[in-house]
DNA sequence: TTCGTCATGTAATGGGTTACATGATTAC
DNA sequence: GTAATCATGTAACCCATTACATGACGAA
């Protein structure tokens, strides 16, 4: 998960810790968060596991004064080859997970670097997800409606407003994806 | 939060395990849904602190013959009075993590059984805080837009026109909430 | 008799958070 | 010079999930 939005992020470019997060909220916006504890560790796995790669050779050594005395400035980092493979890997291999709500806004977050018939795969693995979920809370509130008291039924049928406006936002979405990629 | 989801429930009538995992996709709906790894240890910890007892002398017992043999049948929980006093301090002492995504539901599901006072802080604790994040998505957008891609823009916007939503409703509640009981 | 679902549980694992510690750099 | 924020990191913990194991019970 975080895993994937790094390796998408530096995709683009090279950045250091700090400024990854900041990029990770702009880029998730309300979907997700991460804090340093978990952003730090990730980047050391992933380092060890050569997917990243300190980035010298930045336009970062311009007085030559900070790198002469032995301290620690920013840790740039930038993806390898094989972070990049690793990269396209992870967007190919989109299965039920993909479609959970974490994990979907990561996934659609990096949609223009992902192939078009994998993007219709987990646009509408998402969509029918969300469409079994409404169905289970439709039968179930038709089957208890009378039990409910008044703040748990608002509550079901705020969420099954919810889930219908996703709906209805991914089919738009698919119908798109179909006139720009026609189905072979 | 499993505690408190179960600590409600159990607040109404005595459950066992599996019941319980039904009620509480039932009242949570599409909010949050728990597996039976986590339920049952967390039953078995509740037991242990006192809070919630086996339930004997059930309408279980019927013929006779079930309870004669050694065998393990339905395990029954109903809440024990410091149980109640439990559910009662978690609702009153409502904080900032009330009104997180996961917490929230959860609490607004128990919301007939809250204090009036609490009920008003919470939806307004929630309210600002999905304000204040909506203004760092507005912000962060107003900022970076040209830069984004259409995928990265389109779930911003999605996701602040669903912040905006859930705004609105909260809105009403408390203006609801309100009516009722007028600021003293 | 076998299939579905009811029912209870454990072990391993996962994927994060909170709180803390530390220090450099920038703006006032 | 001092406050804010930039910047990196660790340790302890939390709260759940997945996968697995087991078995009763009712319906076809």
């Amino acid at each position: 998960m975080l895993e994937l939005a790094v390796l998408g992020l530096l995709h683009e470019s090279p950045l250091h810790g700090y400024e990854l997060r900041q990029r990770l909220k702009a880029t998730l916006g309300s979907f997700r968060a991460f804090s340093y504890g978990s952003l730090y560790p990730s980047l050391r796995r992933m380092k060890d596991a050569g997917w990243i790669a300190e980035d010298e050779g930045d336009a970062e050594v311009v007085a030559g004064a900070p790198p002469l005395t032995g301290k620690r400035g920013k840790v740039v980092y930038k993806l390898t080859a094989e972070g990049k493979e690793r990269f396209t890997e992870l967007l190919a291999e989109a299965g039920p997970s993909s479609w959970e709500d974490e994990q979907f806004g990561v996934h659609f977050a990096f949609f223009s670097k992902t192939e078009p018939e994998v993007r219709v795969r987990i646009l509408e693995g998402r969509r029918a997800r969300l469409e079994q979920r409404r169905e289970g809370v439709r039968s179930s509130l038709a089957r208890t409606r009378e039990r409910l008291d008044s703040y748990t039924l608002q509550l079901q049928e705020h969420g099954l407003e919810s889930v219908d406006r996703e709906v209805r936002w991914l089919s738009e979405l698919i119908e798109t994806e179909r006139r720009n990629v026609p189905p072979r």
